[in-house]
DNA sequence: ATTAATGTTCAGAA
DNA sequence: TTTCTGAACATTAA
């Protein structure tokens, strides 16, 4: 579930251990099926040891540690992955913890019940090749309207489909693209090719205000209560959703339409039929 | 006890 | 080239 304002908010939430040095690197012991490290577990140990952190940054719904050799960890975390400096929600699902010399906390964790997620030390060609164009497109808060409609605007896909597609916009997910379709006033299933010059500014406006706003409340923490900020504390954006996860309800906006949920690409869709217009 | 659903990404097919 | 489908994973709800 984290999408761009969880990982945003993450990335925030660890700002404190810039300039400290990984000393070590912890694997607990872990008796579900391992994530995903990259280059294996002791080649990673010996690649990021000695190293001092230079730069937390973030790309779409990834974290980035830039460290003084150009070198790059990169967090991914899917669907449950969490990056933190509080002690995590438990044991049992911790997968790496970076030992740190010279910042507030002795520990950066990273946790991930489902792990699906990983953890990957790259040199700086890999970075490139790993989040270069070609395989993540621009982040979602960088990108301009004209690119965004450049991008996708010939597309016979669903506006909703193509805005998760990652290689050619980072950061937005599931609960990000039906909230954002609801404030541009757009129907989930309109095809990208039909939709007018106006109508892609209102899709970038409604972007950027939605995202800043989850980042305003440090992200959506949904049912399952998974996600959760560098120091274990819970988001806010789930109480401000106008349709995700609220079929058969009124609209908040028109107030008139009633929510309905379709699917689209396997995925759940929310909008309002009354305010969304295709 | 099964089965479905959850959301992200990737490999492979259409 | 573009678009679509199913698998991977852990956990919970029906």
């Amino acid at each position: 579930m984290p999408e761009l304002p969880e990982v945003e908010t993450m990335r925030r939430g660890i700002l404190s251990v810039t300039n400290a040095e990984i000393i070590d690197v912890h694997w607990p012991k872990c008796s579900l099926k391992p994530i995903r490290v990259t280059p294996s577990k002791g080649r990673f140990r010996r690649k990021v040891i000695g190293h001092t952190i230079r730069e937390v940054g973030r790309l779409g719904k990834r974290v980035l540690l830039k460290l003084e050799n150009d070198d790059a960890i990169i967090f991914e975390p899917r669907m449950t992955g969490l990056v933190l400096l509080a002690d995590p929600p438990d044991a049992e699902h911790l997968r790496l913890g970076l030992v740190l010399r010279k910042a507030p906390v002795k520990f950066l964790w990273y946790w991930d019940r489902r792990g699906l997620g990983s953890v990957r030390a790259l040199s700086p060609k890999q970075v490139m090749a790993e989040l270069g164009p070609g395989k993540l497109g621009p982040d979602a808060l960088k990108i301009s309207a004209q690119s965004l409609r450049a991008k996708l605007g010939a597309s016979r896909r669903a506006i909703k489909v193509a805005l998760l597609d990652q290689r050619t916009l980072a950061g937005i997910g599931n609960l990000y693209a039906s909230e954002i379709l609801h404030v541009a006033g757009i129907h989930p299933a309109q095809a990208c090719h039909r939709l007018s010059k106006p109508r892609w500014q209102a899709i970038h406006a409604a972007m950027q205000g939605v995202l800043h706003e989850a980042i305003r409340y440090e992200g959506s923490t949904l049912g399952d209560g998974t996600y959760r900020n560098a120091l274990n504390q819970a988001g806010g954006y789930q109480n401000q959703h106008r349709v995700y996860a609220k079929s058969e309800q009124a609209c908040p906006t028109c107030g008139k339409g009633t929510i309905r949920r379709i699917v689209q690409a396997q995925r759940s869709t929310f909008f309002c039929p009354k305010c969304q217009k295709r």
